[in-house]
DNA sequence: TCTGGGGTCCTAGGACCC
DNA sequence: TCTGGGGTCCTAGGACCC
């Protein structure tokens, strides 16, 4: 016997779903390791010249530094005592899964839609579902959240959708508690302001108050063609059924990727076409190794070009297989960069790769096939084992040329072909850590390395560079080569960094 | 010292196919 | 001769979220 399952239209009745949010969580952590900080205006984000406010503490917001703010604005409305800081993700991402242990603890089904935000679906864990019951639930968990991450306090909106839950959990922030009775949705909801509902932003809030629609009651009272004629089909009906409280969207635990990209802002817009070929192989190189680790693949290859006037272009071409091949990415999103005009200086720089599959059901084939199109002039080392074919200046005068912080040996040997996608050509063996910046477990940190994982794909057997951030890059292998020198760090501004330039980097 | 970086979703228009 | 219509894929841009 089989059943057709069916999206059932449940309208809830309990406030069955929690929305947990931590309180200004970048800024809370600085806090809570560094004591000195406690009670003193905390700004968490990019501190150099063009960076913006990630978090600030509640102490910086009484002087009106929010998120997103450009720093400098914010340097200007902060007092002189502010501590401005870089974020540190690996401490942020270890205290979220400290709480994201704990709200796996109240319900299996769970969904965290960022670093410091879950939705939690009590519907199916047997807990007594009355307002009483949630409250009381909410409460221990609060507590547990303030004592498992060292004093980091979450607020939790309770209600019988996520749409109530999300904006519960804002409403009494920080340390705050929000539960939405049955039955009393519309009453909270409508004499709240439009931009409390998910999905208007500042366009949309603006368009609304064109006409004269300021609260979420006004909303409800506007027509739904009027909607869909403002906004248009989807987001015009979309408000419609916000504004009634209708909202079932389930809560999901597990979603897959649409898009990995990197990007980066310019501390100076850059007009250099050699160094902008530079940032987008470096970019390429990033996302691909993600991809990499993600076990995935895409077909569309997107750049990114913002202008100094800040006004965006986008690009993209589509291939007809996916790849996760740094090289080829980097090849591509370069013949997209020549399509734009960038003589007069580009702010912001991105590469990104879309329409993603599973990189298994690939065909390693036609994979192969196109790299080598791509690359036709080149003796395509990789069928061979003979290094003369690369041959490169010493690679011992290379590794000496910058000294290394702390580089680990990596010793030479047999292949391991399980993960390499060119078994034939081993990948080097051994292991070896690159210290590359402040924590272990980031980007920027230490970069274990194993034979066959992490390594940039490269037909041609070339040694290749991977960036990351905090001005030291990872040198990664790959291909008929054996690695004799320990894994070293350079200097992000050695102008020896060109990925595309192989021979430079060729290690035999 | 104006405006980060990682994403998602939607729309509109053109190409192409049936 | 006049001009079909739906579906899908692709590209470019924009709004929005954390």
């Amino acid at each position: 016997m089989s059943y057709r399952v069916r999206r059932l239209r449940i309208v809830r009745g309990d406030p069955s779903i929690l929305h947990v949010d931590l309180d200004a969580m970048f800024a809370a952590v600085e806090q809570r390791d560094k004591p000195s900080l406690r009670g003193k205006p905390v700004v968490v984000g990019g501190v150099a010249g063009r960076g913006v406010v990630s978090t600030a503490s509640y102490e910086a917001r009484v002087f009106g530094v929010r998120s997103a703010m450009p720093m400098a604005q914010a340097r200007r409305l902060a007092p002189w005592s502010t501590a401005y800081l870089s974020p540190r993700f690996a401490a942020y991402k270890r205290t979220s899964e400290v709480v994201m242990r704990l709200l796996g603890e109240v319900s299996p089904l769970i969904e965290q839609v960022s670093i410091d935000e879950a939705y939690v679906d009590l519907a199916a864990t047997g807990t007594d579902l009355s307002v009483d019951g949630v409250t009381a639930l909410a409460l221990e968990l609060k507590a547990r959240i303030a004592t498992a991450t060292g004093g980091v306090t979450g607020s939790i909106g309770a209600a019988s959708s996520k749409l109530l839950a999300k904006i519960g959990s804002d409403l009494n922030k920080p340390d705050g508690l929000t539960v939405v009775p049955p039955g009393e949705e519309l009453a909270f909801l409508h004499p709240l302001p439009v931009n409390r509902l998910g999905g208007v932003g500042p366009a949309t809030e603006q368009r609304l108050h064109r006409s004269g629609v300021r609260t979420i009651g006004d909303l409800a009272a506007v027509s739904l063609e009027h909607l869909i004629d403002w906004f248009g089909q989807s987001h015009g009906a979309g408000l419609f059924r916000l504004a009634r409280a209708q909202d079932d969207r389930p809560v999901i635990s597990e979603r897959e990727a649409k898009s990995v990209s990197a990007e980066e802002t310019f501390g100076i817009d850059v007009t250099d076409p050699v160094r902008l070929k530079r940032e987008l192989d470096l970019l390429s190189a990033r996302v691909a190794g993600r991809l990499r680790s993600g076990g995935l693949a895409g077909r569309t290859v997107n750049i990114k070009v913002r202008h100094g006037d800040f006004t965006t272009v986008t690009r993209a071409f589509t291939r007809d297989h996916p790849t996760d091949d740094g090289r080829l990415v980097a090849q591509l999103a370069r013949r997209l960069l020549s399509e734009v005009d960038t003589s007069g200086g580009i702010r912001l720089l991105g590469v990104g790769v879309s329409t993603l599959t599973d990189f298994a059901q690939d065909d390693l084939f036609s994979e192969t096939q196109h790299a080598a199109d791509l690359f036709p002039v080149l003796p395509v080392a990789g069928i061979s084992d003979e290094p003369a074919m690369i041959a490169a200046p010493p690679p011992a005068a290379i590794l000496s040329a910058v000294p290394a912080d702390g580089p680990a040996p990596v010793t030479s040997g047999p292949s391991s072909p399980e993960s390499s996608k060119s078994p034939e050509f081993p990948a080097p063996e051994g292991s070896g850590v690159a210290q590359t910046g402040a924590e272990p477990g980031t980007e920027d940190g230490p970069v274990a390395w194993r034979p066959g994982q992490d390594v940039l794909h490269d037909e041609m057997g070339a040694g290749w560079v991977q960036g990351s951030g905090l001005g030291r890059v990872t040198i990664r292998f790959e291909g008929p080569l054996t690695v004799r020198g320990p894994v070293r760090t350079f200097a992000v501004d050695d102008p020896r960094l060109h990925p595309t330039d192989p021979p430079s980097w060729v290690i035999s």
